[in-house]
DNA sequence: AACCGCATAAATATGTATATTATTAAGTCC
DNA sequence: GGACTTAATAATATACATATTTATGCGGTT
């Protein structure tokens, strides 16, 4: 009566666990950029020892998020707009490849997903409140497999993995900004003509529609006076 | 009259120490794809305690060259023939963005250290010794250089960082094969030509050279029968 | 008196030794 | 022969020790 049937495979570590919850509050903001992360300050907060605390910035590292200073530590990557303006110029790169890819290798069961993913997203609202905004952790879920399912069919792990991350980047930086810059968007509408464009086989138009998406990110981002020094 | 006098930043700690033997061994094929890597073998193998050992695998494990398996160690990432192909693709797609993105900024500066890096390169023999296959590392570290060189004005850190990690996923697939595929390659040539057609401002031409250049090593590779099952 | 360098002390990152927990393998009973 | 139990192996986490960096304070010098 101890272990449950099948063990699958992955109890889950208890590193793997602080990884995933340092990762969501570096992603959202409440480690700040630039902070130096303590390793007992993090085992306080977090209630854990040291080395699985230093195994998740570890991996954390990897990731982009945190940075390692060599015999001095771990700390918060800071942000930048130049650091904002890069990420967002690989991301247009990257995705283009990605997204004229899977259209080149377009399948039924691909655009399937698109759609539905699209359809999914479509009707979960935004903001979890209607006065100001409240993040609603279902939008930004379904917001990240809509992208996803643009490049899906791109048959590159690696390229999505790369996207991810560059994803999970400019995510960070929405949420640093998004308490001043909502609402200012439409997202509906940009993400319903992406759809379109692809749908229509236009691989320019679908690319150039993407790419603005993304810029118009960054700008909104970047006239967030308060973001940055 | 212990410590230096400019202590520089980074004392290089014994776990960055392990990081880079291992990585090492891992790209020369030292340790074959697919072995288990047991935390006590590497302790002795390298002598060294368990923490530095294992956070040298975490960090190999973002750059795609170890797997974590939850709760039943690491393992060398293994190898196969559909991996092969795909970071070829991928590199592929990401360095023909890269040198394009490089020549359309093209600056004096830049396109001085490409020839410069080639004429390195060039100079430089492959194998240390005439009779059969004997890395030089020299050579290794110049062709690197090459190709660095060749995506240096993209003017994205991100970029190159993919590109390298790529560029290091098919150097071990290269290392694992060369003792059996060691000559039958040209590469001096093919270098030159790329370079000319970056010289000439022929963009199209560049990078229809690079990637048959990538593409002739996967081939080569692919037709080492032993390499894989 | 203000400033720089040096020495010391505190803080903190890194590494070792050990204990705990999960997985794999072996053996036993039905 | 297959499923359960038990023993061995090895991964993960804790507690502790060491070494490095950062902060503090003192004295000498301009």
């Amino acid at each position: 009566m101890p272990k449950l049937a099948l063990a699958v495979s992955g109890s889950e570590t208890l590193a793997t666990n602080l990884y995933d919850r340092l990762r969501a509050d570096v992603l959202a903001g409440k480690l700040e950029p630039g902070r130096k992360l303590q390793i007992e300050f993090l085992c306080e907060r977090y209630s854990a020892g040291q080395t699985p605390v230093r195994e998740a910035l570890n991996r954390l590292t990897s990731d982009g998020l945190v940075e390692r200073r060599e015999q001095r530590g771990f700390a918060v990557t800071p942000v930048s707009r130049d650091d904002l303006l890069e990420i967002t110029k690989t991301r247009c790169w990257l995705e283009e490849v990605g997204l004229r890819e899977s259209m080149a290798q377009r399948t039924a069961q691909w655009e399937e997903e698109l759609v539905l993913a699209h359809h999914r997203l479509a009707k979960m609202p935004r903001s979890n409140s209607t006065a100001g905004y409240e993040e609603n952790p279902g939008w930004e879920a379904l917001h990240k497999a809509f992208h996803h399912a643009l490049i899906g069919a791109c048959q590159s792990r690696w390229l999505i993995a790369f996207c991810e991350q560059l994803a999970d980047q400019l995510y960070r930086y929405r949420q640093l900004a998004v308490h001043r810059t909502y609402p200012n968007r439409h997202e509906r509408g940009e993400h319903q003509a992406i759809v379109d464009a692809v749908l229509a086989g236009d691989a320019d138009e679908a690319v150039r529609l993407l790419n603005a998406h993304y810029r118009q990110t960054a700008d909104i981002i970047l006239a967030d006076a308060q973001l940055f020094g």
